[in-house]
DNA sequence: ACTTTATGCAAGCAAGTACACGCATAAAAG
DNA sequence: CTTTTATGCGTGTACTTGCTTGCATAAAGT
């Protein structure tokens, strides 16, 4: 990838953040990428080509993988607030809003499965995890697929209210919020 | 409001649904509300105009208001539930993505406030319910701020990932949904 | 019977949109 | 030194977009 390229799909995903895909037009996309219009189109398809080069770079998709999940000490606590930092760290307002930006039809049935593939790390990891936690003995049987929807979805809602109305909404810090958030998983499982 | 009127803003707001308001023009919303473009003119302002009608309208806003959450049992369990259920009854998919194809630059802040308007039902209506429940003796002291985001979080978090990506994602239904996660709560607190 | 009101229809308009073409030029590569 | 490559610049094109205007007509109200 060279830099001019880069600076074009970095500057389109900005903007598809800021004002969405289909507000984002290629001449603002130009001149925010100090290029004239017609480079683009000698870089790239068309406008769309763009965007979906964008998606796949992994620099524009919060850096959220089966990976990041894998640092377990094998205690209930501390895991499951790691689990929640490690997704609310990276999934900041700045993702949220570009995965609301790409929700354009012209583009969606294309990115959804990379959109996806950010909650579904999360979701998988953890019911693993808490799978094994059963194996070992440290975990009643439950429905863990279950248990770790609420735990994804408190994380995912405190992040997305966040990125939508700010303190306006919620003035609960981040880091009381997943305390309390895993306090109540855990006592839920004595 | 005519019936010509109700019937081009039912149109423009299925539209900005299914596919956001910047790619929602005109023509189509004439064409999808059975009436000639310029009609849409002379009924209203502009676009934004008729979409601002629609928003301001109780039908095109998910029934979500303090006044659902009154009918409560002052029993923990069976209020949470209908807490819960008040809410992700209401807020249909079809809510969901209304509210994010309205969120476009152009009219974000005049609609904003509406929008938020939902989430600050629930919490504000639990957030005094668990309180009142304190001064009953029914509940010790906690941060019920933070517990009731918590819970919030979870009807939001399942409502928007269910809305988005449908039964590829969760494949938990609502009502075992409702019951693990007030489950959850109910025990934290005990 | 007359007037008002609501709408359709055709045409149009200024601005914008994605995208294309040809030419100039400067840097990089051979 | 020559050729290739990358880019800027101006112009252009086919189409869309939000919105307007003038005229015809049918229904509704008086």
């Amino acid at each position: 990838m060279d830099e001019t390229s880069q600076k074009i799909i970095d500057a389109a995903m900005m903007l598809v953040r800021d004002h969405g895909y289909v507000a984002t037009t290629t001449k603002v996309i130009a001149k925010a990428a100090g290029v004239n219009e017609c480079t683009l189109f000698r870089k790239f398809k068309n406008k769309k080509d763009i965007v979906l080069q964008g998606v796949n770079q992994a620099k524009w998709r919060a850096n959220v993988t089966p990976e990041i999940f894998q640092n377990v000490q094998w205690d209930l606590r501390a895991d499951t607030e790691m689990f929640m930092r490690a997704y609310m760290d990276r999934m900041t307002p700045d993702f949220v809003n570009l995965s609301i930006g790409l929700r354009a039809p012209q583009l969606y049935e294309e990115t959804a499965s990379l959109i996806m593939k950010v909650p579904q790390a999360f979701l998988l990891s953890f019911t693993q995890y808490l799978n094994k936690m059963h194996e070992m003995g440290k975990l009643p049987k439950a429905d863990f697929d279950a248990l770790a929807l609420t735990v994804f979805s408190s994380a995912f809602g405190y992040t997305f209210l966040k990125a939508s109305f700010g303190n306006g909404l919620l003035n609960v810090e981040k880091d009381d919020y997943i305390k309390n958030s895993v306090q109540m998983f855990i006592k839920s499982l004595e």
